[in-house]
DNA sequence: GGAGAGTCCCTAACGGTGTTAGATGGTTGG
DNA sequence: CCAACCATCTAACACCGTTAGGGACTCTCC
């Protein structure tokens, strides 16, 4: 009757595995073996609770939001937004590798559309149609997945940790100032401009410019 | 003196052959066996000119964006942008996994930075300060990427090749509509306005937001 | 109580992966 | 002609996802 009491493996358990797996070696050392190490079981034991490793990476995807809350409802829908969505990006920073087990996977586990809902809500209650209310969730939750994900990324994950960031920032600045003059002004000009900002600012910005223009779909107040 | 002549092999014909094994067997079948093979050759000579896998898809990416050209500079800014924009959407879609590849990669290569002093000029000419212009075009780059790459995911995949994309999306519908209402009402009721655009609809929707803004950026006319 | 079904993990193996060490043959410069 | 260098090879290592088939255990039913 009771199946769970039987089977020291749980599909839950075997996703909580994985979590802690991610964490400790990143996308690329998450293998099945690994996770099944993590149980303390051989890898062909997890093809019993789970189809094949894509499974397990569509469960462990909805996993990784399953510690956020939303935000209060404190301000007007911009502000609400702003720290919403702020929160997020932080919220995938804070787990290694979030964004390249997401990406590219479509989120329809049940935290994935917990947020979904809360946000339709504050956007309708906003005064936005549903047309656009259905199309600015989107917007924003692919805007901040795609900014993590290069965020991520080898390169400007040197940036974001507070010691090198000045450093890349710099080399590549001076690798743009290097490039010939007569082919390329703008990014010679501006190689200042293009590194000088942090992660914090490119993100900040972008968000501020996609809610100025989901602002101009509400009817006047 | 001449060391192409000697070799078989060069750099550039790796890295040719690695977007015809890419564009033949997709990111999850590209390996430095197939591309040895295309290349009539055994594997372990790729690492005579190239360091690792990690390099060659550093390669394949600026290889990805070679044959693109900026569209023509008519019209206002906004109307160049929205086309160079829909148009680089559309160079990814028509190369395999192009998305995947690119994701979670800092483009310094000479093709991407080509597109950026375009970019940069264009803005500056619009009237974006040099600040806003640097921040536009990250903004932009990221949007796009990041919408490509999910668009590109099994899932959606189905929805964008035109027979499948009906039924998919009103299998999404009916799950979404099969929610309980009382923990879901906006995801209920809203089931067909989350799933009826097509992604022609969502990417120019959010394009046009963004757009506008950074039109809230310019001076005053 | 015993038989059978079902559950859940095992061992063993297959064909693949990226990458390295070291040998080998060909071309070139002195 | 010989030494150096270039470019490729063979062989191997340590992994990977996945499957087939077996075996121990528990539960259900006659």
């Amino acid at each position: 009757m009771n199946t769970e009491a039987t089977s020291g493996l749980t599909r839950d358990a075997l996703v909580r595995a994985a979590v802690r797996v991610l964490d400790r070696e990143g996308v690329a050392g998450l293998s099945m073996r690994k996770v099944a190490a993590e149980l303390d079981v051989k890898a062909a034991s997890l093809y019993w609770h789970v189809r094949n490793k894509e499974e397990l990476l569509d469960l462990l995807t909805d996993a990784l939001m399953a510690d956020a809350e939303p935000p209060p409802r404190r301000g007007d829908w911009r502000a609400q937004f702003r720290e919403y969505f702020t929160a997020y990006r932080r919220h995938l920073l804070d787990r290694r590798d979030a964004a390249k087990v997401i990406a590219g996977r479509f989120g329809l586990g049940p935290n994935m559309l917990r947020f979904a809902e809360d946000q339709l809500s504050r956007l309708r209650e906003a005064g936005f149609s549903d047309a656009d209310a259905t199309m600015a969730t989107y917007l924003l939750g692919t805007y901040v997945q795609g900014f993590v994900l290069q965020e991520q990324s080898p390169l400007t994950a040197a940036e974001t940790t507070g010691a090198g960031r000045r450093e890349v920032a710099s080399a590549v600045a001076d690798q743009l100032r290097a490039l010939p003059a007569e082919s390329f002004p703008n990014l010679v000009e501006l190689a200042g401009d293009l590194t000088g900002p942090t992660m914090d600012d490119r993100f900040g910005y972008g968000l501020e410019r996609i809610l100025d223009g989901l602002a101009t779909r509400l009817p006047p107040a």
